[in-house]
DNA sequence: TTTATTTCTTGTCCTAGGACAAGTACAATG
DNA sequence: CATTGTACTTGTCCTAGGACAAGAAATAAA
């Protein structure tokens, strides 16, 4: 039984054959590095749970600059909720970070799945309940805290992106400028 | 039939008799200014339609700070998903800012719906998505705007909100101290 | 009315982090 | 191999907005 998919349907109404159906519904697909997997002004008609690498989200600014929305890395579904869901074009790009493996699953399969297996919607509302509390976090670290707390809670829960992305990626998602996050680094070496 | 559940409700797979049972489902209650709905570590078990008046979500920074994190107006819903529907403590506070009157469901009535009803779980998708969209849009807009930017989007989209809440607590909504957003509106008003 | 309490404005001074530009270090590609 | 990026660091100088404190002005409470 795929790990990815065990660890990312995780949830009480969902029994191990319901997993089953689940895991058939998806397809293995691999992804090069700078593959996008959606653009804006596109319609998504799937969604991607990472098993290797990462894919990163991004918007562009009024002034053209790129922005991080997310970075999506093993065991996490890259999606866009609403345009999948509500047929509307993203706003966003998603694009991998690195080479990646992925189980991929368009919305007509899992829209038949939605309808087969009792728990899943269960299953989907803890899981939209989660990212709106997790993205909640986030807009409050970046009202209450400093560029250098910010960087350090990112190292601290997410040491896998400092790993896999590049700083100026980073920089952008904690709201700061890589030259910023370049010295917050040295900060931060200096008093280890 | 109520006005702010027609407009809540509204969603192509909710029937008109669909909507008359979730009205029947529904309580109107009276909130005074100052009341609470819910605090930080107690879960959640209603959640509130906005009729009339202003409900202001918070929580405490590190600092001790008081930061709103939302204000749910006129035909807007006053929930803490996570809470209500995974119950767990509620890590935020939703106090009345002004007199209200709110049509309220607890967690049992709402569960009864969504199981006699087709639509609603659809309809909770689409409202949880736009929720997603909606915040992820202001983190955005907190990494990529500047203050004036900020208070000059929530003039020209919220205007109810200016005219509803203390600056102080505009202000910590849009991430500066209430000087500054004195200032800013100094300024604002020079440019007219 | 008088006294508090809260809301909002304003002043002074200060700092985190932006803008821009130059320099280094690797990778990638012809 | 030379070359063209891409990633990262560092320097200088500058500005948006914070901290703190002291008024006004308006509400509420006694």
């Amino acid at each position: 039984m795929n790990a990815t998919l065990t660890s990312l349907y995780r949830h009480p109404l969902l029994t191990a054959s319901d997993l089953e159906l689940i895991a058939a519904a998806h397809k293995s697909v691999s992804l090069k590095k700078r593959d996008f997997i959606l653009k804006k002004g596109h319609v998504a008609n799937a969604y991607f749970c990472v098993e290797e690498g990462m894919i990163r989200s991004y918007v562009y600014d009024y002034a053209g600059n790129d922005i991080t929305t997310g970075f999506i890395g093993k065991d996490e579904l890259a999606i866009d909720v609403v345009s999948l869901f509500t047929r509307v074009p993203s706003e966003e790009y998603f694009q991998a970070l690195t080479d990646c493996k992925c189980q991929m699953i368009d919305l007509d399969a899992f829209q038949q799945l939605y309808h087969s297996i009792k728990g899943l919607n269960e299953w989907g509302r803890a899981w939209m309940s989660e990212s709106l509390f997790a993205l909640k976090q986030r807009t409050i670290s970046m009202i209450t805290d400093s560029a250098t707390e910010r960087y350090a809670r990112l190292e601290a829960q997410h040491p896998q992106i400092l790993q896999q992305a590049p700083l100026k990626y980073i920089a952008s998602y904690l709201g700061i400028t890589d030259s910023s996050l370049s010295r917050i680094r040295k900060e931060r070496c200096k008093s280890l």
